[in-house]
DNA sequence: ATTGACCTTTGATCCAACTCTAAGGTTTAT
DNA sequence: ATAAACCTTAGAGTTGGATCAAAGGTCAAT
């Protein structure tokens, strides 16, 4: 049985970030102490493990905690439920990309257009095009 | 001389947000009533206006700010100044790009690899690289 | 027995860019 | 004169994913 400190050397999670993956429902400890220390096992290593892989792989916490509920009954769920999880971000993520592909775009015409020089800014084409307002928008949700 | 209602009109944003600019430098009114209400000059629409280009097009408000500094003296700025902020934006995307493609990539091969069928989650593929844990890490920042 | 490393909890703080609330003052139209 | 529609401020709340702080309890080694 390990305390937060082990698991945390193990997994190389904080022992911060442990608790707080407890308080949103993706971990808990199998035991604690008379004192209250938590305690874990093996396989809390190994669900611990599982939430670290979702989330470098860009799943949110949320996801992860679906992801997690149908790992501990995988008999009660179906590959289509998993698929959906998957493609939900997919399709997320395509967006995303799509939307900073459009910023992308923008910002490269406007270093295209520009001579970047030492040039003082009163006649400068990226400024002049913010001035004028005539180009495309990329951004829907916050900067990212 | 518009009333901060008129200015939201005018350019779409709320008066909370003109309020919440105001607040981090971005936009001032060029005048006060008695009463403390703010009035906008045709100057401070162009202002407002060159404001929401940038935000468009994925600049941050503490880049917007930069940029409405050179704004209100071009004389004294390069447009190597201007350029520099937008290479930065540029970089920043398309490191982000890079991040979401390899998202995209690693969620796209889990989807490949499963049925996404009705068949019961016990053998499911996307659950077993899960568990395993060799996925390309491809996350760096937040989920987005 | 005491130091130092560990552990506990609740709750605060951070980031960005808003968004909204509360409690009140002003202006305009009828 | 009174109601509707506007305006003011300070400050709290939102989202997501942590990250830290305070104040204290526990444990292992010397």
């Amino acid at each position: 049985m390990l305390k937060i400190g082990e698991l945390s050397d193990r997994t190389g999670l904080s022992a911060h970030t442990l608790r707080f993956y407890e308080k949103h429902g993706l971990i808990s400890a199998s035991d604690r102490s008379d004192a209250g220390y938590r305690y874990y096992t093996d396989a809390d290593v190994r669900r611990v493990e599982f939430v670290k892989t979702a989330r470098n792989i860009g799943f949110s916490l949320g996801d992860i905690a679906q992801l997690l509920s149908i790992r501990v009954d995988k008999q009660s769920h179906s590959c289509h439920d998993v698929t959906e999880i998957t493609q939900h971000k997919l399709d997320e993520v395509n967006a995303k990309i799509a939307e900073l592909q459009s910023m992308q775009q923008t910002l490269q015409i406007l270093l295209d257009s520009c001579c970047g020089g030492p040039e003082n800014a009163s006649h400068c084409s990226i400024m002049e095009a913010l001035e004028e307002g005539e180009i495309r928008h990329a951004a829907r949700s916050g900067t990212f």
